[in-house]
DNA sequence: TATAATACCTAGTATTTTAGTAGGTTATAA
DNA sequence: TTATAACCTACTAAAATACTAGGTATTATA
């Protein structure tokens, strides 16, 4: 599992998409221009949100992008892996390459690090971010923001 | 907090380091031969690492890295912070440039997931990693590994 | 004191990944 | 019929990752 920009821009898009689920789509021009990147290189970030079933698009006017299930059901690790290529571990076969075992073994802890990432992040949900969105958006829409006023949004796990 | 292969790269090695303690030192050469990664490659790594006083160097013969602490106090965050270049968000100054504070927004709920990212890598040290290591090599020497047996090395969190 | 081993340093190049561009086609609401 | 959107493919640009080359500085030891 990595962590990259990538993954960033795409939970953010989704955030986006989960935040107007009212709305029957978005179309990526709008993220587009809410985010910054170019309509392309969106476009080709959602042909695997996509594929992994996360999204569903609609053509023609009017049409655009939506989530495929309810954002309680998607979690960030979900997105991250369908954007971001999964961590090249190089494998050493069998144990004739390994002295003493030791190269197995750092490269068998690391997998499980990224194990225990893995769950971390499979246990945040869009619709958690997307609620705590939407009250922070209420807050400061009826107590405006003070100077330094640095609210802090927990995330809630589990 | 990024994580790519360059932090893997990092942690590995100083597992290797936390391994050998009880040598007085281990050369980057050594690391490289096992890891499979370019010398230069390494000390261009361990210079970070070194800047950071994860590790200390001592030239001439005999001489090598060690961990400039204890294995225990020395978590898998800081090692990535070292070497990994931290993500860069996009700074949209005060609220002009938001669109209704909805990009500030998922901007700030995306650092408080990297946040919470970092607490995470935070409290696992590399003493717990060094161990576990230990125990599961220990256990490879008495029972020898079987035909399709996968043996689970927890990493065990706090 | 000479030598070899090691860290330590700098400036490159090659490769891969990330990001963007260009120019399409298909589907569909109006 | 037209405009709007998804959807697709091939290419280029920029950045990050990984490596290469060729040093200097320090130090144990023969």
């Amino acid at each position: 599992m990595r962590l990259t920009t990538k993954g960033r821009y795409a939970v953010t898009a989704m955030l986006d998409l989960a935040i107007n689920h009212n709305k029957d789509s978005v179309t990526l021009r709008n993220i587009a221009e809410n985010q910054k990147i170019s309509l392309s290189y969106l476009e080709q970030l959602f042909a695997k949100l996509r594929k992994q079933d996360l999204v569903k698009g609609m053509r023609g006017p009017g049409g655009g992008y939506r989530l495929a299930r309810s954002a309680d059901e998607i979690s960030i690790a979900q997105i991250i892996r369908a954007v971001d290529e999964p961590m090249e571990f190089t494998d050493c076969h069998g144990l004739e390459n390994c002295k003493g075992g030791e190269r197995c073994l750092s490269h068998h802890l690391w997998v499980q690090l990224t194990d225990q990432l893995d769950d971390f992040l499979s246990n945040i949900y869009l619709g958690a971010l997307m609620r705590e969105s939407e009250q922070a958006l209420e807050q400061r829409r009826t107590e405006p923001r003070q100077t330094g006023d640095r609210q802090k949004v927990t995330v809630p796990m589990h």
